[in-house]
DNA sequence: GGTGTACGTATACGACGTAAATATACGCCG
DNA sequence: CGGCGTATATTTACGTCGTATACGTACACC
């Protein structure tokens, strides 16, 4: 937060002052930036997991010392919201890359699939980022709703306009929102996260660690558990997301 | 302390111990179980939150030092994945509680209701443990189906149970269970986050924090925002959990 | 009573988040 | 050009964390 405001403040004084302050790569000065840092800690996480990320690390990452990033990050809480955001970055960057007109401005005609195309992009990052997955249901869960990043704000806003243009009200837009997230969320935790305990192994039932489990106590999770292994797909969140439209957005 | 310790071992730990450690009514040494442990460890995250559990903290809780607790998980990472058992176990122990037959004693009829009642108890449980949710979205999906605690794997198999008691062959019933889980886990995460910014605060859009959005370019949120803090509650779940079934059990 | 073993303690180490003080390099103005 | 102000990065330091290792201690059983 205090590394926002050292930037705002920063970009006020080139707008007021003159020519750029930090334009291009200065010899070994003006090195960081706040998207700099956010796709470094993202890249560190894609490759080494959530786990793997600490200040000193991702400093070392950048070749500064672990005290350069707080003024991009008031905390290490915040640089975890920063990754959010980045995530949120890639969805809207990705959302406008494609066609998909989802304003009021041609009648609201297809709320449906504006949903959709917002479901499927956003499991689309979440693919290309699965180690950053559990930042969505606990930081960014975490953080009221006022206080949530710009982008995750623009992404609930887009969600909403949608569900008014199917012509919900308030109340029924909200819950609506609500059954969106809930089912994009579980969704997308429960597919990006490994079933797989020896991935190294050619037998499925090995693969599984099946051999480690209590069989006769469990005797259909036993026999399903292979069929569990696979993934839903973006076919399944389609199914479901259908599934729960029907009910909160068109039901009598 | 050389000193204390000396007289603590020739009078044993009973008669006027000083301010240093509790006298416990139990002779101080089998003063621990697993179960003391996280149960101790679950009531410390209920009070304080997840981040206030440390080793040591949950020691000084315990009137113990930290490393004594290692006998009881064999690290920090099994100890939060001891809390997901403990939560299971709950779970379990109300579904024993009440009636609700589920098995396929009496034909397997009233697969529906057994779902409804899983899903409607551990969403009582994680009422009760708000803080302990995320550990549901990290911890628990984290480790690979065959290694999960068996509390965990026992209502696994009893929602298979019930999704085969409604016919579903392995695959169907694999997809069916993913978004059985999903929906839960999304459920419950996004619905016991919370929304408000300042609680104390007796204006509903003030209490929100709405005044640090930036409003104009999100009008929608901003209209929809006093509706999505409240809660979907029960009832909520419920209905998304039928209109799921309805796609992934029933159709054809 | 002596002994083996299960249990809890003592001590230490390296990594972590981060507050505070300090050093460094750039833009600007005279 | 030289000095100044300020944005930027480093240094140092502190307290806490997880946990490896070594040690003491109390009970169970002979």
């Amino acid at each position: 937060m205090a590394g926002e405001r050292a930037e705002a403040r920063s970009r006020g004084a080139r707008a007021a002052d003159g020519p750029a302050r930090r334009a291009g790569d200065r010899g070994r000065y003006g090195r960081l930036s706040r998207e700099r840092v956010l796709a470094s800690a993202l890249q560190l996480v894609d490759r080494e997991g959530l786990s793997a990320l600490s200040m000193r690390r991702l400093g070392s990452e950048l070749g500064v010392e672990a005290m350069a990033l707080y003024r991009y990050a008031a905390s290490k809480d915040a640089l975890l919201d920063g990754l959010v955001e980045a995530l949120y970055l890639e969805l809207e960057e990705r959302l406008a890359a494609a066609p998909g007109q989802e304003g009021e401005a041609d009648g609201a005609g297809d709320w449906r699939a504006g949903l959709h195309r917002v479901a499927r992009t956003t499991y689309d990052v979440c693919l290309d980022h699965p180690q950053a997955v559990p930042l969505l249901a606990t930081r960014m869960l975490a953080v009221p709703l006022a206080r949530r990043p710009l982008a995750v704000l623009k992404d609930h806003e887009r969600v909403l306009a949608l569900l008014r243009g199917a012509g919900l009200e308030d109340d029924r837009a909200a819950a609506a929102f609500r059954a969106f997230t809930s089912w994009l969320l579980g969704y997308v935790s429960v597919e990006l996260r490994p079933m797989v305990d020896n991935p190294d192994e050619s037998d499925p039932a090995f693969r599984l660690g099946l051999h480690r489990m209590p069989a006769q106590e469990l005797p259909v999770l036993r026999e399903v558990a292979p069929a569990l292994a696979e993934r839903g797909g973006p076919e399944g969140l389609a199914a479901g997301l259908d599934a729960l439209l029907d009910r909160f957005v068109e039901a009598g």
